[in-house]
DNA sequence: GTCCGGAATACTGTATGCTAAAACCACGGG
DNA sequence: CCCGTGGTTTTAGCATACAGTATTCCGGAC
């Protein structure tokens, strides 16, 4: 087989082979269990049981759970171990607390340094989250909207905020998705107008429709979360 | 407020014996390191050398250098190395911008939330760093202004945005130290209204004081940076 | 029956060895 | 003299081995 040309994907799109580390193949693997519920809350993960289930040593594994501990995703306690990270809703009603001012000031950022490119793609994204809506892909809706948050805070122009929301947001995915179905139409609603304000580099209306946005989203969970 | 309370505080305040990890050790050395500019920005940080000139092994030289990425004190390649993080003053820039934010919000929740007890911790933080101040002790009244801000942050009760913005405020130590000789005395005297504006509880001065502080020590930053 | 103490156990923390790949350098050809 | 190429060396990534410590469980004494 020819594997010298490929005039698809361009010279250099991507290092032919990037052999991607290991550790972080493992913390995808963890993060996936732990968001899937498979690991519980307050589990013990014992790291030999890991190694052994994912098919490497100990060491990869390790470095993995200290990944996923600065993400807050496991506490480790030195001298025993690492535990899945137990949230309190009063822990998730302050992360959501925080995301509300990250983003809010992310979208006057934003509104202000917006260009025609940049609310293009925003609207492409709008797109193409309204119609898995229409279809019912819950599952495509979250990622969309996450597509469009992260859009946003890139278009902020401040690498830090950028990096500090997404941190934030990884973490509020865990409280997000339960609550995504019954907010999936309001919330994309929302984003029309945020768009539009955005565009018109309208950077007070966008931080304050960020900040009722996200407001909604964080009132959602606490009013389902109450109903368990 | 609902911390469940430890009637006996007195008696377990600490564990008597605890055996700090290696790596955190190694951690501090290396971040002591970076700071002091005995490590300089962009320099190649072999796991060998580290670990032979602190006499411990790779291992914990490793994990430490994850955490060091994890706060972005260091750059890691994947495949070669790490490297010590090369700050721009773009960077610095949107770091201080955002820590503006943070802290603004933590001095507005601080003050709604204040106490007594609180309110007379920040009082006694705020006189040491007076005496400091009058004693030309620089080190000592950076000491005594991270204290004071942490304490604010901590007062705001929302352990989200505290744990946050110690981050900010750990990367933003690196710029700051050159230039808290030259601002010492202003900053004492914006840190005075502040507790008084926490102590009566009036969030929205407390916040506005905030944010006006902190962006002044942007503009120094920005005003000393421009000198070189 | 309950409580204290000690040994067995299981796990983390640390050290070291091995492998594979990336960078550097010297050499040779144009 | 410059550029390409091969070999050499260095270094990170991963695996494994060893040691120290917290936990737990069982047995005996009060």
């Amino acid at each position: 087989m020819s594997l010298t040309s490929k005039p698809s994907e361009g010279i250099a799109a991507r290092q032919v082979a990037r052999p991607v580390p290991l550790r972080e193949t493992v913390y995808e693997a963890i993060l996936e269990l732990i968001i899937t519920g498979e690991l519980k809350p307050g589990q013990h993960l014992v790291e030999k049981e890991l190694a052994e289930a994912l098919g490497v040593s100990r060491q990869p594994v390790r470095e993995a759970l200290q990944w996923l501990q600065k993400d807050e995703w496991v506490d480790l306690r030195p001298g025993y171990g690492a535990f899945v990270h137990s949230p309190t809703p009063e822990e998730a009603d302050q992360l959501l607390g925080v995301r509300t001012l990250l983003e809010a000031e992310s979208a006057r950022l934003a509104a202000v340094n917006s260009t025609k490119d940049g609310v293009a793609e925003l609207k492409q994204i709008y797109k193409s989250g309204l119609a898995a809506l229409k279809a019912d892909d819950v599952e495509a809706v979250v990622a969309a909207n996450a597509e469009l948050h992260a859009k946003i805070t890139e278009m902020s122009g401040n690498k830090v905020l950028n990096e500090l929301a997404a941190q934030i947001n990884r973490r509020v995915r865990w409280y997000h998705t339960p609550v995504a179905k019954s907010r999936g139409k309001q919330a994309w609603d929302e984003h029309s107008a945020l768009i539009d304000a955005i565009a018109k580099k309208d950077g007070d209306t966008a931080s304050r429709l960020m900040r009722e946005h996200t407001e909604h989203t964080r009132k959602s969970y606490l009013d389902h979360s109450a109903e368990d």
